[in-house]
RNA sequence: GCGCCCAUAGCUCAGUUGGAUAGAGCAUCGGCCUUCUAAGCCGAGGGUCCCAGGUUCGAAUCCUGGUGGGCGCGCCA
């Protein structure tokens, strides 16, 4: 439990009048304290259920008992009652008050002890010469997030990423860059995606002359002939490293390296290390070679493998082909290498969808069975695929949504039915910077609301619906949030200083709290700490953005209240409030921060 | 065939280790802007939590068996 939290008090106020027969800890209280279903009910509510069998007495019954033997030396309960099987806590507002808002108003960050932990955290992984499409980014929020979770939680996180710059998809790219192309020269802004196109392109042509060919097409099965050769030849002589292919590979692999490192910018996503599956396939190769000796891995059919008996439905793990390539399993096992070596880690977390759940439990195995202790911290963290309205993202299909196309689309929405209202009275600047927050905003708070293991089905009109459970709802709620502190602050009403260093000061003026919007708020804000931890735990963003929807919703429902207006309040109770608001913009903040989300300064 | 995932309001989804009357957004209908930003707030309607058994004081949640959908299953990554 987090000490400083209300949970932990209330549990710490409970805990000495329960029956020792019971047996429970101060930690299990506090785990088994829920919010009861009706706020009128009270704030906390702890269920007698459990002690029943041990007591031999009905859950009412020891309610009661609990309710009237309950001591309150701290007065931290205004009301303890029981309700049926239930004892329910109503707080002193102002003293729980006193006890959770100094620390969030003074913005003191969140981020707990150092663990000692180093964990690698690997994301992203695009294709270079393929396209940056709206899957890509799923996987980029979701890595980013876990990346930003881990490090509020304590641990050293190298944030990793792995791209795949060779393979067959880059001969198909670089086979029609040089057969197929009248005009060789890129478009200077967007060289990366432009890349991407063309190997769409050879792909579809490849496909349709499978297509045809299958159909009986002799011309077609001709050219499939021709092509397949081609690239198969492109591909063994950038095996073979022959100096004038290179030159082609280079040089192409650069644009999407830097269409990469533009779209990682524009997300304020940002990588410690990045490899490369270049860097790992000769590697990868001897080890291969290394591990057939020692009789970890075997021959199978020409090829080689490891037989790991406990995926039953799949147990051979091929590692090298036929013809004595290697494999995408076979760089995993280098790059595993590697980082443990490089980097001493103590865990390794993959975040790659869930059609690869086999492949990372083979790799995990293998790794094991290769004497490797890390293979034990080795984890994969699957995710759905994100699909469009008429099915899965195809090449073929056409229906991709590259990244661009989503930014471009968004900003340009958001400037249409926002910003222009600003403009003249906003700089350019601060009118673009806001609106790349707010689309940023809304694109990760899309793609990590939603549970790992749901489909996301993309569908650009709904995304550009930002009312509502969306990332733009919460950035206008901070935003409005600072508006009431900036006004305040005009008229002469800012928050004393004094407040944060005296908690005598501090309950002087939240004693002045009473409103049930008030109450409400400072308990969302309460449950911060232990949300962050839950999502961490778990490695679950998704449980973040509830929290964050709800502390929202629940500000707003403050911001509206007639009763709780802050600027015409005065003395105590403005003060109060003003603590409350700033604990909440900070609060905010600290949540939005792990999803890779900021707020703007207007908007 | 084997393995994994999903099924909750018209649509999209939450639902902490089993706990009080199953929640939210969107959509529909009705209210609230002379007072801190209406991308907001309040209210209404809307449910066989896929089905059938089981476990127990108690099941959307756990177990078993089904049904429907998705994904994966040796030389792609």
């Amino acid at each position: 439990m987090h000490p400083g939290s209300l949970v932990a008090a209330v549990a710490r106020a409970l805990h000495p009048v329960l029956p020792a027969a019971a047996g429970l800890t101060e930690d299990e209280v506090a785990a088994s304290l829920a919010a009861p279903p009706d706020p009128a009910l009270g704030d906390f509510a702890f269920p007698c259920f459990k002690l029943a069998k041990a007591l031999r007495k009905g859950p009412p019954q020891i309610a009661a008992e609990i309710a009237a033997g309950l001591a309150d030396p701290a007065g931290l309960f205004s009301r303890a009652v029981a309700t049926g099987p239930y004892v329910n806590l109503s707080l002193d507002l102002g003293r729980a008050a006193a006890l959770v808002l100094p620390r969030l108003a003074s913005g003191e960050p969140a981020r707990r002890p150092a663990t000692g932990v180093r964990v690698m955290v690997e994301f992203s992984q695009p294709n270079t010469h393929k396209a940056f499409h709206v899957g890509h980014m799923r996987n980029l929020c979701l890595g980013d997030s876990l990346v930003r979770l881990l490090r509020v939680a304590g641990d050293d996180v190298v944030a990793a990423n792995y791209l795949g710059d060779v393979g067959a998809h880059i001969a198909k790219c670089l086979w029609w860059y040089l057969d197929r192309l009248h005009d060789r020269t890129p478009p200077a802004d967007r060289r990366g995606e432009w890349l991407g196109e063309l190997y769409a392109a050879a792909s579809n042509q490849l496909d349709t002359w499978e297509d045809q060919a299958q159909a009986g097409d002799v011309a077609a099965a001709s050219e499939l002939q021709q092509a397949k050769a081609r690239t198969s030849e492109i591909l063994h002589r950038l095996e073979a490293r022959e100096p004038e292919i290179m030159a082609v590979w280079q040089e192409t692999r650069e644009w999407s390296l830097e269409e990469f490192a533009e779209i990682y910018q524009w997300c304020d996503v940002g990588f410690d290390r990045v490899f490369f599956e270049s860097e790992v396939d000769e590697p990868g190769l001897k080890l291969v070679a290394e591990f057939l000796d020692k009789g970890v891995f075997v021959v199978s059919n020409g090829a080689v493998g490891v037989v790991n008996d406990e995926v039953k439905h799949m147990p051979f793990f091929m590692l090298r082909k036929q013809d004595g390539t290697s494999l995408y399993s076979t760089k995993d096992l280098a790059l595993a290498r590697l980082k443990f070596e490089e980097y001493r880690i103590d865990r390794s977390v993959y975040v790659v969808d869930v059609r690869q759940s086999d492949h990372f439990r083979h790799v995990f195995l293998t790794l094991k069975k290769m004497g490797f202790y890390q293979a034990e911290r080795c984890q994969h963290v699957p995710y759905e695929m994100v699909e469009l309205p008429d099915g899965p993202m195809a090449g073929r299909k056409g229906n991709v949504v590259l990244f661009r196309s989503l930014r471009q689309q968004m900003t340009s929405h958001l400037r249409k039915t926002w910003f222009q209202q600003f403009e003249g009275q906003w700089s350019p600047e601060e009118i673009d910077a806001a609106e790349r927050t707010v689309a940023l905003g809304a694109i990760k708070y899309g793609m990590l609301n939603r549970d790992v293991n749901q489909k996301i089905v993309f569908d650009l009109a709904a995304w550009l619906n930002l009312d509502g459970n969306t990332g733009p709802y919460l950035q206008y709620t901070g935003a409005r949030a600072g508006s009431i502190l900036r006004e305040c602050g005009e008229v002469g009403k800012a928050l004393d200083p004094a407040l944060l260093a005296s908690e005598a000061a501090v309950q002087a003026v939240t004693a002045s709290l009473q409103e049930p919007q008030e109450r409400e708020l400072l308990l969302a804000l309460d449950r911060l700490p232990q949300t962050l931890a839950a999502a961490a735990e778990q490695l679950r963003p998704s449980i973040v953005c509830t929290y964050a929807f709800e502390l929202c919703r629940t500000f707003n429902r403050f911001y509206n209240a007639d009763n709780c207006r802050v600027k015409p309040s005065e003395g105590p109770l403005l003060q109060a409030r003003l603590l409350l608001v700033h604990a909440f913009v900070h609060a905010l903040r600290e949540t939005l921060a792990v999803l890779g989300i900021s707020v703007p300064r207007r908007m």
